[in-house]
DNA sequence: GGTAGAATCTAATTCATATTAGATTATTGT
DNA sequence: ACAATAATCTAATATGAATTAGATTCTACC
């Protein structure tokens, strides 16, 4: 409400953030600017100078979120670890992530299915064609790296099965178990609870590791 | 569109299936009357004939989704099965029914955090005080069931591991993950795919019972 | 075969939200 | 200081969605 003299002007990452605080408790549809603009003591018309339209708001949130996984999952992937080591480690960055960015991870979690349903109607929208080709495109670019992160856990597992470290799992499948469990995490923590991220991260890789023993 | 002469009237049950389809699809906001209305062939206005309103209806809906799933996994939980085998059949029951009923399943899933954030303002709302008030003690029940349905999973791992048949584990954070895991199944399963829901209950089952092991 | 009540429909009403337009104020480089 | 530009604001606009009001059409029963 007051004005900022001083700190005037908020950047765009302030207004991502606050996005992503704010369409974790909501949802993406019930989400509003104004929502939104009130996290950052702006008025909703103001974000307009900042992004193009709400949507292109929502999916920096979620372009964002994704690089961020992404970034810190696939070095350990690709590096010298023994399989049981790389996945260790993933499912705790991975856990520990959504926990430390609850804002992010919970957006990603929840959103990706609105995300996929978002109307993109071919009559009566607002959205011109061009905005709705955009769209399109972001969204294949956004579905491949989501692609990418889980290949990245296929990978591992499968090399872990090949040099028989692991049992032979059904990989598709236990990729999908893990990353549920672990997504699930941003559903259900709070802050302040009996046990931090780093301990649930540890309770959730020492069950999958021991889910895999031959 | 076409009237139906013959079949004239769409039950309240048609009309909740129908609801949880589209909410699976584009979640509790994106979801309007006349999307529901559309899918069993009525108006929008019609549905009031069945339903006090829009919430009610997604009430229905979540209702009928926890009846469904504590009617299956109570059941297993009192019974006489050791520890193991319990925990196998419930896994198993609560994800092939995620796969069977995709809709009641996954609306469960997507909309518990919708619910919990559900506008219920102090100020200029359209719902009545007693329609909150009403509201407040229906989230509150769901949420004892929803408590009541995880119990029954934490019990039985507890005797697991009290019996020794299970090695000592967080069972709190156990019995998330395994949730977890389940409930994923409804944001990715689609039917058709290399497995159906039978052979995925079984891959999990496979991987917690293993996970437990002492 | 006529009537009561159920199930629908069409046509408003109302309200919230995204988005735009046009000022206004701050910052920064000169 | 001054101008250019960035960041905001206030005030409209437009649209879409829930909900209501008032007919209309079935269906079942007498």
């Amino acid at each position: 409400m007051a004005r900022k003299p001083a700190d005037q002007s908020v950047s765009k990452a302030d207004i991502i953030q606050a996005a992503a605080e704010v369409l974790r408790q909501k949802g993406y549809e019930a989400t509003t600017m104004k929502d939104i603009a009130a996290e950052v003591d702006l008025t909703a018309a103001s974000l307009y100078h900042h992004f193009k339209n709400k949507n292109a708001l929502m999916l920096a949130v979620l372009e964002g979120g994704m690089d961020y996984a992404l970034s810190h999952i696939q070095p350990i992937a690709e590096s010298n670890l023994a399989p049981a080591e790389k996945l260790r480690q993933m499912i705790h960055i991975h856990v520990v992530s959504l926990t430390q960015h609850t804002a992010v991870g919970a957006a990603m979690v929840f959103e990706i299915g609105a995300l996929i349903g978002v109307k993109t109607p071919g009559e009566g929208s607002k959205m011109s064609a061009k905005a709705v080709h955009e769209f399109e495109e972001w969204r294949e670019r956004f579905f491949d790296r989501r692609a990418a992160f889980e290949d990245c856990f296929r990978r591992v597992v499968q090399v872990g099965v090949e040099v028989g470290e692991f049992r032979q799992v059904d990989i598709p499948i236990f990729v999908k178990t893990v990353l549920g469990a672990n997504n699930w995490v941003s559903v259900w923590y709070r802050p302040g609870g009996r046990l931090d991220g780093e301990g649930i991260a540890e309770q959730i890789t020492e069950t999958f590791l021991r889910s895999l023993e031959p």
